[in-house]
DNA sequence: TTGATTAATAAAATTAATTAATTAGAATTT
DNA sequence: AAATTCTAATTAATTAATTTTATTAATCAA
């Protein structure tokens, strides 16, 4: 049976096309790495290299064969991963997509939690929009990306971890803005503001109030809701925001108010999108566990 | 460092859920088997099975882990399987998908070489249009589809192997049935007979034509060659075979004729479809030196 | 209790791996 | 032409590991 040290060994004597050197680099004889070279060319009974006493290159099979052991190494330190990460989450670095709707009022609730818990921890935090942030994942530049559910993501896998439904958020002084809850159908829509095209959360909120895309007025529309909430402030409409950006947008604001969107259905689910693949879930988890102590207060 | 070893023992207690079994089935003693488990558990730091001394379960994390051993052992199953095809081509059992504008013409001319030069070959062919073979590869359904080009196939290889030209068929007392070439503007295209849409030869003839898909009278269409030509000896019209086919549809026929098509560039290129990593690269390459030699006589 | 199982363990036997020194072939230098 | 310097392969002694056989301890069933 072959092993994986020959295949170390061959990688090694691939790299540096000289026994010796790769001997070294491996910490061992050049005799141990010649012998276990030449085992494992018996056993595979082909040549990977060809080598005289002045030259050492690999032939065209050999290629193909290293190739394939470069894949077997790269499963092997994923399986050793896998168990260092069970024993020590997020010990690892992880790089994280956040959607813009959701990093501002997330991160700061979350971050020091995780900090506090894995101080060991090294995560790296990408802002972009949705369908950015699935293709980055897929094309794995990041581990794991936050975002809000329904967005399509064949191919990846969702771990849904938050449910939250919508607020109006209105001027004091509207006549609706003391009210407690308030149905889609009771607002002046043709001034709700949202989020430009592209961003997940416009339609998630016009999902929410049962409207279609074409009801809402584009004439206004801005790229944060930060702005969204100054333009309610100036008393240009009246705009809707997820529960966990009323702290940040509104609470201290003396010029809003939020009303609970009264629809059925949680109006807006948080996931992590992976590859079915990723070896991290344990990390995943751990956040999970974390975010949802923080976010519960 | 992990064996391969132990991850192959680690597998057959996953599969037996009995030490004494799993050590049966790999041929050692059930001593050896325990110690090469806890010695695995022991490095990753971590445990992959739960035991008492009437049963053995895997725990949660140990799934996971027994799920990426299966996908290193698969590896090292295809780096030995590299060897052993380049040692010995086709004698792996092989599935190769063939389109029905190739297969009657090109297998009844290559197999029987394939399996002089290589009896201990095993080969299972599938015939069916273009876009179910392209499906069947990328889903691993298939080793490899014989198509002709082009044809979409993001994600997958080409090797072409082969170039041809159409000929022109038409019944014999047809007033150009005694050139020997024809230009596609000197033909009656009205009544030029093809295949049904979704077989890339119509396309490929229509396109060696430079005409468009439209021009087609889709009264008159066929799903094989052969009624095609049964058509033109019926004086429905005329048809554009490939070369490769003449022989079988044409040659021995006293009511038709066949005349070289001109028209610039190779009408059609023969090619394999492989998966990137598909490892029997090997296996193609001699399928494609014996075909070469058998269509040149 | 007794007998049949189980996985783990201990000690002996076997097998494999390692090191250090040597060999042999080829190129380069003297 | 001879000596030197590379190279990978080989050899032999040592060390480490693995495996086997036999045994132990624990559990369950009769």
């Amino acid at each position: 049976m072959i092993s994986l040290k020959q295949i170390h060994y061959a990688l090694a004597v691939e790299k540096y096309l000289h026994f010796k050197n790769a001997a070294d680099h491996c910490s061992v004889s050049q005799s141990a790495l010649s012998t276990a070279i030449n085992e494992l060319e018996k056993q595979l009974g082909v040549a990977i290299f060809e080598r005289d006493n002045k030259k050492v290159l690999v032939t065209e099979l050999g290629k193909s064969i290293l190739q394939q052991a470069r894949k077997i190494k790269l499963d092997v330190d994923e399986l050793q991963m896998l168990a260092t990460m069970h024993k020590q989450p997020l010990s690892m670095p992880m790089s994280i997509g956040v959607i813009p709707t959701i990093a501002p009022y997330l991160l700061p609730k979350v971050l020091p939690g995780v900090r506090r818990a894995y101080p060991e921890s090294q995560l790296k935090i990408v802002e972009d929009k949705s369908n950015v942030l699935v293709d980055m994942v897929r094309r794995g530049e990041l581990d794991t990306a936050i975002l809000a559910l329904p967005f399509p993501h064949e191919g990846l896998i969702a771990f849904e971890f938050w449910q939250e439904d919508f607020y109006w958020i209105t001027h004091k002084d509207d006549a609706l803005a003391k009210r407690s809850q308030i149905r889609s159908d009771e607002m002046d829509v043709s001034h709700l503001l949202l989020l430009k095209d592209g961003h997940c959360l416009k339609e998630h909120a016009l999902a929410a109030c049962h409207l279609p895309e074409s009801q809402n007025d584009s004439n206004f529309s801005a790229t944060s809701l930060t702005t969204l909430v100054q333009m309610v402030a100036g008393k240009l409409g009246s705009t809707l925001v997820p529960e966990m950006a009323l702290d940040a947008l509104v609470n201290n604001s003396s010029e809003l108010s939020a009303v609970h969107l009264d629809e059925p259905g949680p109006h807006r689910t948080l996931a992590f999108l992976i590859r079915p693949n990723y070896v991290g879930t344990a990390n995943i988890e751990s956040l999970i566990k974390q975010i949802q102590t923080q976010l519960k207060h």
